[in-house]
RNA sequence: CGCGGGAUGGAGCAGUCCGGUAGCUCGUCAGGCUCAUAACCUGAAGGUCGUUGGUUCAAAUCCAACUCCCGCAACCA
């Protein structure tokens, strides 16, 4: 295998603010998350995915109160609800991250302490006009009036007049040298935000207010007991914190610099020059990749009565529609990187043409013609045609460089694209051939035919996995395609004709993807 | 000058960074097949790529201006 494909590949979600249960969009990145995941470890790459829970700040020590508990209760009860739609989606982390936790208090202070021996960090009096909603200081000519006279960010939310003794981070020292990263293509995808962020740096930087004293809930500061660090201090840490950061581990030498930071398009500014400018502080490498995807939106005119158009609870979702199927579909619909709609219509229409009809019915009818005219017995192949070579080398493009390029370069959606093109030419074989008709006419050919199509399914479904692992694992499981070859190299192998030999037999298959009606509207 | 997203055949969308036969899914029409989850296959119709101007041998794609639509309560990805 080629090295660069073989070294080891670190990726992470953004940790989710839990002041509320996990909405589709926590479910949208975690899956596109542990699509890529899957996807580098089928080119057999080393992988570790980390995603979490970031818990700290006002905003969660202030909910906590209002419901009369403390902060760390509260966090329990959240982190727990996060775990649990990981759990459910499938998702393949190799580490849940809460910034409560021992380890990540010790990272946080470490990466202070390196920006502090840097002088990079300096107490100042900090006052101003502070949304708690945005956790930001707001000049007083960005403010607007509000119907009371009361006055508002420009985000429309309340400020309070604060003065506080703070640290400050020197961001403007790396300036430019965030320039040169940030201009350097590849760094921060996709470039129309990168092309914000160079221009938000274009328009000079102002050292960061990096701690509080007006509440407790969050990471100490070294030597500074009254101060807490400034929330996105820690919770960017978090991702050194998985690989033992401040030691020397060996997953730190093997896994930092992080290959993709995934998070969403809102969060880009934190990652991008924040987050780089700690490391340099601290002189550890950048982020190899950031990449702010889109967010999901309800489709509009839910005025539609039978429409579910505000169903957003991704464990609904999953429960109505099926964890695969949901992946499916948003990997699918929407273009990675932009804004995409859902709606249950378009789930049930994904659902039924792509994986049912096309891809789930292929394999029904090949497979279930074998157990009922061969008993099962993997048919065998006397000699192929040019119409069986053509086949295998559509499959063969699909496998080896239409859909891993696509994955690879994060076109998600094209590369999803690119295995159903791969699909339809099995059903147009199939057709073409008819191997029903040969059952008379020609037996020979007709098990000819059908092994190389139970060859193309198997492949198929090897490459669809990262996407619908589940359903995929399901068909090869029963196809008696052995683990170890479920990987984009082995399932080119030759291990077709040995498992034929084997005397492996083939049960009547059932349906992978049973046709989805629209479910009934319970309109609130 | 609030911020952002968008305008591509009937619907929903790719493609726009790196100009060069306009692509996909669904729908429609016609035909084929009957192994299969009433699924599959083939063919066809249907687009001046929002407007105007510019650059260019060549623009959906680059530049300028303009028009229209959408989101910005909460949660935030």
């Amino acid at each position: 295998m080629d090295p660069a494909n073989a070294s080891p590949f670190y990726i992470t979600t953004a940790i989710s603010y839990p002041n509320g249960r996990p909405h589709i969009g926590h479910a949208y990145e975690a899956i596109a998350a542990d699509v890529i995941a899957r996807f580098q470890r089928l080119r057999g790459r080393e992988v570790r995915f980390q995603t979490g829970t970031d818990e700290h700040g006002l905003k969660m020590a202030r909910k906590a109160e209002e419901q009369g508990r403390t902060a760390r209760d509260l966090a329990d009860e959240m982190a727990g609800y996060f775990q649990e739609m990981c759990a459910t989606l499938n998702i393949s982390h190799d580490r849940f991250i809460r910034t409560v936790e021992e380890d990540h208090h010790r990272a946080s202070q470490a990466i202070w302490q390196r920006m502090e021996a840097a002088d990079d960090l300096y107490l100042d009096r900090y006052e101003g006009w502070y949304s708690v909603r945005d956790e930001a200081y707001y000049d007083e000519s960005e403010l607007e009036e509000g119907e009371g006279g009361e006055k508002l960010s420009p985000q429309g939310t309340p400020v309070e007049w604060t003065v506080e003794e703070s640290w400050f981070f020197r961001l403007s020292k790396y300036q430019d040298r965030l320039l040169e990263w940030l201009k350097a293509p590849g760094n921060v995808e996709p470039a129309s935000r990168r092309n914000e962020m160079i221009a938000f740096v274009e328009g000079g930087l102002r050292d960061l207010s990096v701690s509080r004293t007006s509440f407790d809930w969050g990471v100490k500061v070294p030597g500074s007991d009254n101060h807490v660090m400034y929330v996105w201090v820690d919770a960017l840490t978090n991702y050194l914190t998985g690989l033992g950061f401040p030691d020397d581990s060996e997953n730190m030498q093997k896994f930092w610099p992080a290959d993709l930071h995934l998070i969403g398009k809102d969060i880009v500014r934190f990652h991008t020059i924040y987050w780089p400018a700690f490391l340099m502080s601290a002189n550890l490498p950048l982020p190899k990749a950031v990449f702010g995807h889109g967010f999901l939106l309800a489709r509009g005119g839910e005025k539609m009565s039978k429409s579910l158009g505000n169903v957003v609870d991704p464990l609904e979702l999953a429960e109505t529609f099926g964890v695969d199927t949901l992946r499916y579909f948003l990997m699918r619909e929407v273009a990675f990187g932009k804004d995409g709609t859902y709606s249950p219509e378009a789930i049930v229409e994904r659902s039924n043409g792509e994986l049912g009809n096309a891809f789930g019915n292929l394999a029904q009818r090949t497979l279930g013609f074998i157990a009922k005219n061969l008993d099962g017995n993997l048919p065998e192949i006397f000699g192929h045609t040019d119409a069986d070579n053509e086949l295998f080398q559509t499959l063969d493009k699909a496998i080896t460089t239409d859909i891993p390029d696509r994955f690879e370069e994060l076109a998600l959606q094209q590369g999803v694209e690119a295995w159903l093109q791969a699909v339809f030419a099995c059903n147009a074989y199939i057709d073409a051939e008819a191997p029903w008709a040969l059952r008379k006419t020609d037996p020979e050919r007709m098990q000819t035919v059908l092994a190389t199509l139970y060859i193309g399914i198997a492949q198929l479904a090897v490459a669809i996995q990262p996407v619908i692992p589940e359903s995929a694992g399901k068909l090869l499981d029963t196809m008696g395609v052995d683990p170890a070859l479920r990987t984009y190299e082995g399932i080119r192998s030759h291990w077709y004709s040995p498992l034929a030999e084997s005397g492996f037999t083939l049960e009547k298959p059932t349906p992978l993807f049973p046709r989805l009606e629209l479910p009934e509207v319970a309109e609130g």
